[in-house]
DNA sequence: AGGATTTGACCATAA
DNA sequence: GTTATGGTCAAATCC
């Protein structure tokens, strides 16, 4: 609880600013074999090694000094490792190289369980890109997403489960702010899962950050929108940065699986409906921020943990609706349309897509697993649903050091204990910060309403 | 073969 | 003006 208050503080910053420095050490140590979640962590440890070697890039780089290219490649590779043993430990989760293997492993694991899984995991990958839709969305200029490390360390892992089953529903936190929270997965190297294809342009170690700093810009034509990456110490998408505004749909996918009620891609794009209608109802605005966090008790890795897959992320994104809607309620027949055509030019881009599917399913696998939230909302007090799970607004306080209330919330199952509170970041209004205490200790209720009600809102859900 | 990724170099901006 | 840092370019490489 503690470390997640700094934490926030951190995070509240409107400077992209690392929260992981405390996180990591905590993080460290898990890994030696203490403390917290051993799974992860494990996970997390076992996964490095395994990765690294292919991380390796072997360059006979002539324009470059070679020599000094191996070794500066060396050093990104394992930047920390010959710093400290913490450092190590960070390096060797270093993410460049995690990635594709694991997206591979991923994917493939990910097709299997999406079969299994039908509507879940439509929901879950619907969820994911809808996060991110909906983050970018609400900042078009600028977005921020950022990931809580130490709480997803913290996760345990398996609250995982419970989400899985059921269909997380996306709601905006507090609604009197106009917030929205999303929980958004995020995995690999090019995250694609915000529904729109990206290229990687650049990769650059920034300082003050254990991980390459990576660069991508959206792969539609004319589109001017980047976005850039940071990992945190475990490699874990850490912050998200949006820039510019989408001049076009987001790229339909072209096969869907028809059990999956909310239109799933199987592709891995996995445009979201709700997505969509998000994404085109707002893709203007001038600078937002959005904040995500690895909710606490909500993830757990299941099986790929093992592998390499640390990197699944559950975050939560929460985006003001600078415009205001922060209903699925979206307008979706011109969406629908522009998607139609943005599906047009994917053709072009299949291959493109293919690739990145592959290394960026890791994403969607975890969305599976994990949850899926949908972007559906409730505009009921009482209920918020953001993370999939349903809260009940409890209180609301002014904290020290926070000029903004902080409004809290617990789970409203009975049984459950989990609890979060949610507060402005910044004098951004759209950058909030939550906070999750605890784990639940049932599965994530369904909305069936709100699918439908989500469904049937949109067009998109094409089906 | 073609597109995506990697990564050192170069450029821009801020301190 | 110098240095530091971030962002982008583009050749090499990978898939």
């Amino acid at each position: 609880m503690e470390v997640k208050e700094a934490e926030r503080i951190v995070i509240a910053k409107p400077v992209a600013s690392r929260p992981t420095c405390s996180d990591f050490k905590s993080f460290s140590e898990l890994l030696a074999g203490a403390i917290k979640a051993s799974p992860p962590n494990d996970c997390s440890v076992n996964i490095v090694p395994a990765i690294r070697p292919k991380t390796v890039r072997f360059k006979p780089v002539v324009n470059r000094s070679p020599s000094a290219t191996s070794s500066s490649k060396a050093e990104q590779s394992g930047i920390g490792v010959s710093i400290s043993p913490d450092k190590v430990l960070k390096s060797d989760l270093k993410p460049p190289v995690v990635y594709k293997p694991q997206a591979k492993i991923v994917s493939k694991t990910t097709v299997s369980l999406l079969a299994n899984m039908g509507n879940l995991s439509a929901s879950n990958e619907l969820t994911l890109q809808s996060m991110e839709a909906q983050a970018e969305r609400v900042n078009q200029e600028k977005t921020i997403t950022r990931v809580r490390p130490d709480l997803y360390q913290n996760t345990p892992s398996h609250t995982e489960t419970d989400q899985t089953s059921e269909p997380s529903k996306m709601g905006s936190q507090n609604m009197d702010e106009d917030l929205k929270v999303l929980p958004v997965v995020a995995n690999s190297d090019r995250p694609s899962y915000d529904g729109y294809n990206w290229r990687k342009y650049g990769q650059k170690q920034v300082k003050g950050s254990e991980y390459p700093r990576s660069y991508y810009k959206c792969t539609h034509p004319n589109c001017p929108v980047k976005k850039k990456v940071e990992r945190s110490f475990d490699g874990q998408i850490a912050e998200i940065v949006y820039k510019g505004e989408h001049n076009h749909a987001k790229p339909q996918p072209v096969k869907r699986n028809s059990s999956l009620g909310l239109g799933f891609s199987s592709d891995g794009t996995g445009e979201d409906a709700n997505n969509i209608h998000l994404w085109n109802e707002k893709n203007q605005g001038s600078e937002s921020r959005v904040e995500n966090h690895n909710e606490v008790g909500l993830s757990t890795p299941p099986a790929y943990q093992g592998k390499a897959l640390l990197p699944y992320e559950h975050v939560t994104t929460r985006a003001v609706n600078a415009g205001g809607t922060s209903e699925t309620s979206i307008g979706p027949s011109g969406e629908c349309e522009e998607g139609s055509k943005e599906g047009a030019d994917d053709e072009s881009g299949s291959k493109r897509r293919k690739n990145e599917y592959q290394s960026s399913e890791v994403g969607t696998l975890v969305d599976c697993i994990q949850e899926p939230s949908v972007v559906v909302q409730s505009s009921t007090d009482s209920e918020i649903i953001g993370d999939g799970f349903r809260w009940r607004k409890y209180g609301q306080k002014v904290v020290k050091g926070n000029s903004y209330p902080r409004s809290y919330y617990r789970c409203s199952n009975l049984k459950c204990n989990v609890r979060k509170h949610v507060e402005r970041a910044s004098d951004d209004p759209r950058a909030f910060i939550t906070t999750y205490e605890g784990k639940h200790n049932h599965e994530m209720p369904l909305r069936n309403t709100n699918h439908a009600a989500a469904a049937a809102s949109d067009p998109d859900s094409k089906r």
